[in-house]
RNA sequence: GUGGUUGUAGCUCAGCUGGUUAGAGCACUGGAUUGUGGUUCCAGGGGUCGUGGGUUCAAAUCCCAUCAUCCACCCCA
């Protein structure tokens, strides 16, 4: 086969008709934005390492682009470093620059920055793509899109109400039928410290948020595997197995996790917000999940993640309230919360269930057959007139077989054709085929405007 | 990082246990219709069978390697 030119893999190209439904997904989002009083910034796609590193954990220090250093980076390592091979070391001799993981530390990076031109709180929303090194399948490209909005600047639970709010109402939009999980990390904080095991959260939370994947047994298995003790995996199996309904589980956890002050202080958080919650008119679905447990390093309070009911996809969105990560760039004290929405498995998912919208607002209404310079002449003040007129219209570029130029219309689905030849020119007219229903009618100028505005 | 899947025309794929000029649909170009697309009919162009090596009289087909791909795990949007 000859060679083709490709692109990275886990990157895509958008088509004209693919664009056309991510700026569906897009403004939807940010109408939503918008109306909750979220205001538009943008951060720059890559940032310093210094920035990025160690926000995300281990695996998300693994999965950050690094982009090498310009000039004669391989001059920068001593012999010594290069002999031995050690990446990590040699990763920042080579790259202090990397591409940006998500939206959230760059955001934060932004408030340290911009501490004083900033009035808290802060509501910021902000669309761009982000990247990981990761291998990519279904639902998981290296650069995808991400929708966050975020709260910084204020620690009241009526923010993690409004993200619920703005969820659902985005989703409602979307007509994706989605169910929202929500759990808090300082219960997840509270129950290692009952079983003892306080410096293990993350493999215990890790190892629990698979309950529903792979079962209790198997969640068993990997915590003893983990070294988590024998006594500790014991003391955990009420809280696996709580039911109920929300209130219920909240007061049985807190019968085993009470005394921890940091487990009182994340049901007191769920309590609140649930409260909240209940009295508001959603259309999601809205549960406590004790299992959900979420990798990012950063949170420390409420964490909310979302799936769709009807479609094979990881979550869609997830988000979290962080207390300490502008503390990181030196401004301790701040607390945030925000949630991001993953436009591409939501593209996903709005093209598994096929609920996209037909109608193309912002496609080609009309086009001007183009017969030659005496027609071109003829038809230009026209084709001035109808976009005058606010609607989108073009003439074919170049003279060619009206049944190409007719094909082409066909295939860009435009819905009327504007034919003018020599027996049109004569009478001033100009004769109008709907592509549809293939009927023609011929039309003054003013009469043509009129029948395309409505 | 670990395991598996698949690489044949621009796209989606067929090609049985190795056998002569490698096929289909869609797309494309031309014609039937020199001022009419979407339907129909006819004709045409387009393929180092991912790449490299091996087995064989003979390889798209069997073996090895390599690259790419998709999927699953890990982790995550």
């Amino acid at each position: 086969m000859a060679q083709k030119p490709s692109i990275p893999k886990g990157t895509r190209d958008f088509s004209p008709a693919e664009m056309t439904n991510r700026n569906y997904i897009f403004d939807t989002v940010k109408g939503v934005f918008r109306l909750f009083g979220f205001q538009s910034i943008e951060t720059p796609a890559m940032e310093n390492l210094s920035t990025l590193m160690g926000k995300y954990g281990e695996e998300g220090d693994k999965l950050l682009f690094k982009i090498l250093n310009s000039g004669d980076f391989a001059a920068a390592p001593s012999d010594q470093e290069l002999l031995e091979r050690n990446s990590i070391h040699l990763t920042n001799k080579i790259s202090e620059k990397g591409l940006r993981y998500d939206l959230t530390v760059p955001f934060a990076r932004f408030v340290v920055q911009y501490r004083n031109d900033i009035s808290f709180p802060f509501k910021r929303y902000q669309i761009q793509p982000v990247w990981r090194a990761d291998r990519p399948q279904k639902g998981r490209y290296r650069e995808f899109y991400q929708c966050d909005v975020d709260i910084v600047g204020s620690d009241s639970l009526l923010n993690e109400m409004e993200l619920v709010q703005i969820v659902d109402q985005v989703f409602a939009k979307l007509k994706i039928n989605t169910v929202v999980k929500i759990n808090n990390r300082k219960i997840l904080a509270g129950i290692a410290e009952v079983i003892g095991e306080k410096d293990r959260i993350v493999d215990i939370t890790v190892a629990i948020d698979k309950l529903d994947k792979i079962g209790l047994e198997k969640v068993n298995e990997e915590l003893l595997e983990k070294g988590i003790p024998q006594t500790a995996v014991e003391k955990l199996q009420p809280i696996l197995n709580l039911s109920g309904s929300v209130s219920e589980k909240l007061a049985q956890l807190e019968k085993v996790i009470g005394h921890s002050e940091t487990g009182e202080k994340g049901i007191f958080e769920m309590r609140t917000l649930f409260a909240y919650l209940d009295n508001l008119e959603l259309t999601t679905e809205v549960e406590l999940d004790l299992t959900l447990a979420r990798g990012l390093n950063y949170y420390t309070g409420a964490i909310f993640e979302v799936k769709a009911k009807d479609a094979v996809m990881g979550s869609i969105c997830g988000g979290g309230r962080y207390d300490d990560l502008t503390g990181n760039f030196g401004m301790p004290g701040v607390s945030g919360v925000g949630i991001s929405f993953g436009a591409d498995r939501i593209y996903d998912v709005l093209t598994q269930l096929n609920l996209f919208p037909a109608a193309t607002a912002d496609s080609t209404k009309l086009m001007f057959v183009n017969f030659g310079p005496a027609e071109e002449a003829f038809c230009l003040p026209v084709l001035a007139a109808v976009r005058k007129a606010g609607i989108n219209a073009e003439i074919f570029p170049d003279k060619s077989k009206m049944s190409k130029q007719m094909t082409w219309a066909n295939h860009k689905k435009i819905p009327f054709v504007a034919i003018v030849g020599e027996n049109e020119m004569a009478q001033g007219k100009i004769n109008l085929k709907n592509m549809l229903s293939g009927e023609q009618q011929l039309v003054n100028p003013q009469e043509l405007i009129k029948i395309l505005s409505v």
